[in-house]
DNA sequence: TTGTAGGCGTTATCAT
DNA sequence: ATGATAACGCCTACAA
């Protein structure tokens, strides 16, 4: 029963508990680690003097020696707009806390010519074990070979093109673009416009692909001056919406391809004197917090961000502790959410009221 | 000249640094942590060997040895609206950066009965050098004083009584609201409506300080009833307005403590049918991001949180790398923004026009 | 089922 | 100014 140190203020080690349980390290240690190959009984004396001695294993010697620092990374695009973000971080940590992992964070301003150098950067001191990568950071073929490289495992929320081997999580924002826009004809829309969200980003072309399915299932025809291209944030939101609105034919209602940019057109709309939902209906994605707080609050789709980042964060970490890379079997549904951004359209193509 | 180990693929350690540069693992050791006593020559030689063999010390092994983790920890409220968080978050993790230093993130919803359990396990495995308390967080003395007992040095951002011992970080809120107010007044207003924020944050009476400053000044009675209690989110602002509104002699303007609840009393005002600026104006505080989204977009005081968060950060850093505590000489100034939010009244106290 | 020895990559101590 | 050697606290092998 080798006790190396005398009892100590401050930091409890693995041999007080030891010699407190009057066993060797080596069987704490396996307690804590929660391995197999210990009697029941030497298990819970080993665990009430962990709990007498408030012993907490210290992080910096289990990751020199046992090679795993229990951190994740979150690489994020660092934009003015941080709805999504917000939640991808709550759900991130959630998962980290439950399965005491710590996450770390590297803000990234996109376009980044150096991007590589700076995630290599942010993985060098091997602080990092694994990885998480919403979108966009999925979508960067550069990131995603250099964590190959490194050997790093990393989990994708929403890629463009998820591989099968990988961890990714998905969602049906194409079925909900679709729902929405055909909610829209259905109350009578037919000049929608569409504000496009990031060519960058994987989840833009399926948002417009579900807006143009719905239009020709309902043979409304696709009026290419009625699209316009957006880049996820509020001000680009605004200039689309200039555009549409100062075309001659304006439209009735229009979807943008995520709630920020929903706000920028209701931004503009109200500057113009354009009445909401009365002159025009205007629809968005995500179910941020923006969408509710603006007036009228929008119409949008729900996209489940939190529980997808939790489940990107789990299978991460399942990953880590050795499992193999698995992804959902389904994507997860998005929910449509109809507020008061949106109304019958009072072109006479229906009856009056 | 020992060489411990063969040159392995991937981990570069610094016998390998020692190595190339011909000199011991002490001397590497010096050169990379800035230590004296090392001459230029030998110094230039180790950094090349550093550079060429893209070299960065092991952040575990260093944690272990050096008993300093270099990780800043940042507890904040994991409130609703976030932003004001994200302005702390982008100014800490700047600085973060810059001086290699690492954050971890501990969301805590408050109130929360068992916070000090929840921050002594956040601090647990020794991870965390030093802390970053945003409001509210400095002003819980029992996360003060479980710090201090932690001996982790922390810095506050607005904390409600700042300790001249520790490091803290304050603004001039009081004069910006007072500067606000007297802007309406001058404007024309004279029932001005006001929502406090949470009780329990430093910065809600500092507020309302300046609020009853102004009034005082230009000899405007305080209406007791147009004062309502808020929490600094969107639905507490929501309810004030609600009351606000209700009221027989309702406010030509409201200022509230924060944009989110500012936010919260356009809600309101729209939903029922008041028109803003011209029936009634509103003022918020902080300059987050809501502020310029909403519309008419808010007039508002500029807090500069990231720059408060910046600097809270370095002194924290400083700290932990042996200066003494210290904070600004100065607090922060808030900067008036005067948006579209607030019109001169239209009560007929001054002549038309 | 349990324990012993060695090493993880640094920083710290004390020589020289 | 520089270097040898011992911690740091834990985990991985391998023994018993």
């Amino acid at each position: 029963m080798p006790s190396r140190r005398d009892t100590r203020p401050g930091k409890v080690t693995i041999f007080d508990v030891a010699a407190r349980a009057g066993v060797s390290i080596k069987t704490v240690s396996r307690v804590v680690n929660n391995e197999s190959n210990v009697r029941d009984q030497t298990r819970e004396k080993v665990l009430s003097a962990v709990r007498e001695l408030r012993y907490r294993p210290n992080a910096a010697a289990r990751a020199l020696s046992g090679n795993r620092s229990r951190v994740v990374g979150l690489v994020y695009e660092n934009a003015q707009e941080f709805g999504y973000t917000q939640h991808v971080l709550n759900g991130a940590l959630a998962v980290c806390e439950a399965r005491d992992y710590a996450l770390l964070l590297c803000p990234i301003g996109l376009p980044s010519p150096d991007i590589v150098e700076r995630v290599r950067d942010f993985t060098a001191e091997g602080r990092i074990e694994g990885m998480l990568l919403p979108a966009p950071m999925g979508d960067l073929p550069e990131v995603r070979s250099l964590l190959g490289e490194l050997r790093i495992p990393f989990a994708a929320i929403t890629p463009k093109d998820p591989l099968p081997q990988e961890i990714n999580v998905t969602c049906k924002d194409r079925d909900a673009t679709f729902a929405l826009t055909e909610y829209l004809i259905e109350q009578g829309h037919r000049a929608i416009g569409f504000v496009t969200g990031h060519p960058d980003h994987g989840a833009s072309a399926e948002r417009y692909a579900g807006y143009r399915e719905a239009l020709r299932k309902h043979g409304v025809p696709l009026a290419k001056e009625r699209v316009r291209q957006g880049y996820f944030d509020f001000e680009s939101g605004k200039q689309a919406a200039r555009a549409l609105l100062d075309l001659e034919a304006g439209p009735s209602a229009i979807i943008a391809s995520n709630d920020d940019m929903a706000a920028g057109v209701l931004f503009e709309a109200r500057e113009r004197g354009v009445a909401v939902p009365d002159d025009l209906s205007i629809v968005g994605f995500d179910d941020t917090r923006i969408a509710s707080r603006v007036w009228p609050p929008l119409t949008t789709a729900r996209q489940p961000i939190a529980r997808m980042a939790e489940t990107a964060t789990r299978l991460l970490i399942d990953r880590l502790n050795g499992e193999p890379a698995r992804s959902p079997q389904e994507p997860f549904e998005c929910e449509l959410v109809i507020r008061e951004s949106t109304a019958r359209s009072r072109e006479p193509l229906t009856a009056r009221r």
